[in-house]
RNA sequence: GCGGGGGUGUCCGAGUGGUCAAAGGAGGCAGGCUUAGGACCUGCUGGCGUAGGCCUGCGCGGGUUCGAACCCCGCCCCCCGCACCA
């Protein structure tokens, strides 16, 4: 039998589209469930790492609904930003690089390409596409509230406006400034993916330590501020260039270099004169600290590009100053060139200043020994200087010479000296990159601090306060990123909000400004709620006044006289507000982990800043990221799959499924066409399986093991139902397909005639729980079993506790460990088995057996106490010797039997083991063919050539074969 | 560097103190079906062992415990994020 997925997927598709099973409305009798899934970003096509996500947000879908919960899956889709922007202005440009991404990735026919030029139809394109790859792959969206973003769509575009002007109301928006890597040359912030070198370089901030110089400062740049008190020197280059100019009206000497990034970081700089490096050296100035006066020394390795071009020095700690000082006493004629005396280098001594575990007085100094670093040149310097700082900043103590901050270590004391050190006047700071960045244009980027910048203002403790809360009383989903959500939320600075280019919507009171991509997108899964009705009432954006919005979402102002002002319906307007206030809260949001720190905190966030606490997020979901056969998924590489690739070759379920066993919580699932291939085949054997199980004809009896396999299918539907509550939705597809069919199997192997009844009752509940992974070829084994109506909308099975049958499952777990003993022996022996005796321990072991479990429930059993009480027991006291001894050998495994086994065999009592033996004779006899033969070790008739009968133990009957 | 996650058998991957030689899947092997099969079905799948046992084993090295894949300490390695950008 072979059949094409397509036929069925399309028929189920269109069925449920006719039956509009999950457009979903309020129902106030019914309890609610609304899932999100964040809204993918439509500068190309959906791939697979979308799919998976979206996979886990509708299988709760499914399932949540086969609960009976009202629920709503909306989709919407995100233009909101640069991206789609750049890459039509790339096709414009008829880059080479762009258009063949376009056309062999994205797989955009040659006709469409020329189109491309507009970014906005580029948008529709892939969102029109987009549209069709989830609507096939099944997802249970109702479209009835599809829409996207930016200004091209009116009203979402006033939902934004409104949004900020609230939060602005608030003060949660906030004026300031922000330091960006910028392009001289092109006068925008220069992003990772503008630079030719230098990715992942960001802005850091220098200490500028003002050492007096006549009646200027030198501000030497530094990381280490506390070094100051083991300062011995300076170091200028004598060949760079050094101004002196008015830095905020104060007279500074730096590089000219710095003279320049100082006066784009809202400095005020004025240049007094230029000249060379060599001009101040062999000149004295005082350390403000110590009020010494220390001199000027040649330092070549000084890189005027670097912050200020000032370096101080100290000997002691920093390996690059004590190598250039040594090279200075090395070679006293360079000295001589600068009319520098060589006994003032000579007599220059390292002060120590901290005190670190593994060195001495002079870190720097030792480690510079060590490595056998040559001069001031050497490449080896960067790693002394790494090892020396790392070390002294995490273990480091500050020495008395330190004063107020001596006794603590350098992590604790480096930001409030640098407080202090601001507060006296003695410290400044500045911004620039440790590592040179280019942009693509060629040209040396610098940071530039900007000003006039909108921010959300994150940093604020109160509102990271209820961020905090917020996520305490939401599940996460696993738990263990909860604590990543704290810390994000911690970490997380002010963020600007506002860009100057790119789709979007117009910040409302200054409107050169547009709302920026991960700002527009924190709290849109209110506008699910009332878009329906915009669509259906035609409610054009002028009639969404901020009054109207106050109304839906805060239950604020009179809804009669803003009908009479806005002319929407007052029906409309409150079925709005009910609408609403019927699916808020997000019930579920499920993203990748690396959203954690961005998008799903910013959601966090910004629901706490609007919404009273009852309306926040209610649970959310963080997933790994998906890799394509074992590499990282890029399309600059070329390795990406699109979703609607892998539909079209594999087909929904197959791709759904095969996603969903690729990992769950933050582990990272790796997508394989191989593994892609086996599901297929897998379902279609199960499909063929299902088919001729329920033709199967039997015996209608209740036997052990139809008892076992029905106990064992309660388990498994306990399972799948804990573990998509928990979202863990590999370990519930992996226990709903495999577990119950290795179940069914076994029932199959064991039971020579199956029972029909059973197998159906199995087979239905099996489908129910299946339909939330695999819903196409659900609804088509549903309909084949002879259910109506969908699966999809069929009542989830629920574990029935009359069903649970702990006897029948002990008993079928001892002959599966007898049949493995048996086949063990068989094996080791070598042996053709003609007969295999079996013999079942007399009742006398089992009440020994029992009461030591009782006892064995309250903690160890010791031989003493146990045969103390089992001696109380006048048939076991006739046996006291055997009774000892079987003791004897069973307690250990008494005490050590886990508690869950425990119970069970408590709970399951005393065993007939005869009876469960001579059930399962005719199928140990198939296994193994051989006669098998079944005795109570006291039978006097028993046939026991070898006289095993005595090592028979409850759930352990002794062997014979021969 | 900081923060988060992780290293398990041939591979993928579950497992967080005894049920663990370790679920499930893939691959491999054997048998069945078949004209044949890379299709399907069934079973087996660390090593050793003439009686249900023993040994080795869960990144590396120590430790705690009657008992450790699981707890503690030290080390090595991999993945993700680190801000104006989706």
């Amino acid at each position: 039998m072979s059949f094409e997925w397509r036929e069925i997927e399309e028929k189920w598709r269109r069925r449920w589209e006719e039956a509009r099973i999950f457009e979903a409305d309020p129902d106030p009798k019914r309890k609610k469930c609304f899932v999100t899934f964040p809204y993918p970003y439509m500068n190309g096509p959906l791939h697979l790492g979308h799919g998976f996500t979206a996979c886990r947000v509708d299988v709760y879908a499914r399932y949540k609904r086969m609960r009976g919960f009202n629920t709503l899956f909306p989709w919407a889709w995100h233009w909101t930003g640069e991206p789609i922007v750049g890459a039509a202005l790339r096709v414009k440009r008829g880059d080479k690089d762009m258009i063949r991404m376009l056309r062999e990735i994205d797989g955009v026919p040659e006709e469409e390409l020329s189109k491309f030029t507009d970014p906005v139809y580029m948008a529709e394109y892939y969102t029109a596409e987009g549209r069709e790859t989830v609507k096939r792959i099944g997802f249970s969206v109702d479209w009835r509230r599809e829409f996207h973003t930016t200004s091209l769509e009116p009203t979402y575009s006033r939902f934004i406006e409104w949004q900020y002007e609230t939060l602005r109301k608030k003060g949660y928006v906030v004026k300031g400034t922000h330091p960006v890597v910028w392009c001289p040359h092109c006068k925008s912030p220069t992003g990772d993916h503008d630079r030719l070198e230098g990715e992942g370089v960001s802005a850091e901030e220098y200490t500028l330590l003002k050492f007096q110089f006549e009646d200027t400062y030198l501000p030497a740049a530094t990381f280490r501020p506390e070094t100051i008190y083991g300062v011995t020197n300076m170091f200028l280059n004598p060949d760079a260039t050094y101004v002196e100019a008015l830095v905020d009206g104060e007279k500074w000497i730096i590089s000219k270099e710095a003279a320049y990034k100082l006066s784009e970081q809202l400095r005020k700089v004025e240049i007094l004169r230029e000249f060379k490096g060599t001009e101040l050296i062999g000149k004295y100035f005082i350390d403000p600290v110590s009020k010494r006066r220390l001199p000027i020394l040649p330092g070549w390795f000084v890189d005027p590009n670097s912050a200020t071009g000032v370096v101080y020095s100290v000997p002691a700690h920093a390996p690059a100053d004590w190598i250039a000082i040594r090279d200075l006493m090395e070679k006293p004629e360079l000295l001589k060139k600068f009319g520098i005396d060589p006994r003032v280098v000579k007599e220059i001594k390292p002060i120590s200043l901290i005190k670190v575990e593994g060195f001495g007085e002079y870190p720097a100094i030792e480690i510079v020994e060590k490595m056998k670093i040559k001069d001031q040149f050497d490449p080896k310097v960067d790693e002394a200087t790494s090892i020396v700082y790392k070390k002294e900043f995490h273990t480091g103590v500050l020495k008395p010479i330190t004063g107020k901050y001596a006794g603590r270590t350098v992590r604790e004391v480096k930001a409030e000296l640098i407080e202090d050190f601001k507060r006296d006047g003695i410290a400044d700071s500045m911004y620039d990159l440790p590592e040179k960045v280019v942009c693509r244009c060629m040209t040396r980027c610098i940071v530039k601090v900007l000003s006039d910048q909108w921010f959300l203002k994150y940093s604020d403790p109160e509102w990271k306060e209820l961020a905090h809360e917020a996520i305490d009383r939401a599940k996460i989903f696993p738990e263990s990123a909860r604590a990543y959500f704290h810390e994000k939320i911690d970490w997380l600075r002010d963020w600007a909000c506002a860009r100057r280019t790119g789709l979007g919507t117009p910040l409302p009171w200054s409107p050169d400004w547009i709302v920026e991509t991960l700002s527009d997108s924190t709290i849109y899964m209110a506008f699910y709620t009332i878009v329906k009705h915009i669509r259906q009432y035609n409610i054009r954006a002028e009639q969404l006044t901020n009054e109207v919005f106050d109304y839906i979402f805060f239950g604020l102002g009179d809804p009669e006289r803003l009908a009479e002002k806005t002319r929407i319906d007052i029906d409309v307007l409150r079925g709005m507000r009910e609408e609403f206030l019927y699916w808020y809260p997000v019930d579920l949001r499920v993203s990748a982990k690396e959203l954690v720190p961005n998008h799903l905190s910013f959601f966090i966030f910004q629901h706490t800043a609007l919404f009273p606490p009852e309306l926040w997020p209610r649970a959310i979901g963080v997933n790994g990221m998906l890799s394509i056969e074992g590499k990282k998924m890029s399309k600059s590489k070329g390795n990406f799959l699109k979703l609607s690739d892998a539909v079209e070759r594999f087909g929904a379920d197959v791709t759904r499924l095969t996603l969903l066993l690729g990992a769950e919580d933050m582990n990272d699932p790796d997508w394989r066409d191989e593994n892609a291939k086996s599901i297929d085949l897998r379902l279609r054997a199960l499909y063929r399986f299902v088919s001729e199980i329920i033709g199967l004809e039997g015996e209608s009896e209740v036997r052990n093991i139809d008892r076992w396999l029905i106990s064992v299918l309660q388990g498994r539907i306990r399972t799948v139902t804990d573990a998509i509550e928990n979202l863990k939705t590999r370990t519930a597809a992996e226990v709903a397909l495999f577990e119950i069919w290795n179940d069914i199997r076994w029932y199959l192997r064991r039971a020579e005639n199956p029972n029909p009844k059973i197998l159906l009752e199995v087979v239905d509940v099996w489908i129910r729980l299946l339909a939330p992974f695999i819903p196409y070829i659900c609804e088509e084994l549903w309909h084949m079993i002879g259910r109506d109506g969908f699966v999809s909308t069929a009542d989830w099975p629920l574990p029935d506790e009359s069903k649970v049958d702990v006897k029948a499952e002990e008993a079928e777990d001892m002959i599966r460990e007898l049949i493995n003993d048996t086949a063990n022996i068989i094996e080791v022996t070598k042996i053709t088995p003609k007969r295999i005796c079996y013999y079942v321990s007399s009742d006398w072991k089992w009440k020994a057996y029992l009461e030591m479990l009782q006892a064995s429930t309250s903690g160890k059993v010791d031989m003493g106490s146990v045969m103390k009480s089992l001696m109380r027991d006048p048939e076991l006291r006739r046996l006291a010797k055997k009774v000892s001894a079987y003791v004897g050998k069973s307690l250990q495994e008494v005490n050590t039997l886990p508690d869950d086994k425990r119970r069970r065999r408590l709970e399951a009592g005393e065993m007939d083991e005869l009876k469960i033996l001579n059930e399962a004779r005719s199928f140990i006899e198939r296994e193994f063919k051989a006669e098998v033969l079944i005795f109570s070790e006291d039978d006097p008739e028993r046939y026991d050539p070898k006289n095993r009968a005595g090592a028979a133990k409850p759930y352990r009957p002794a062997i014979y074969i021969e």
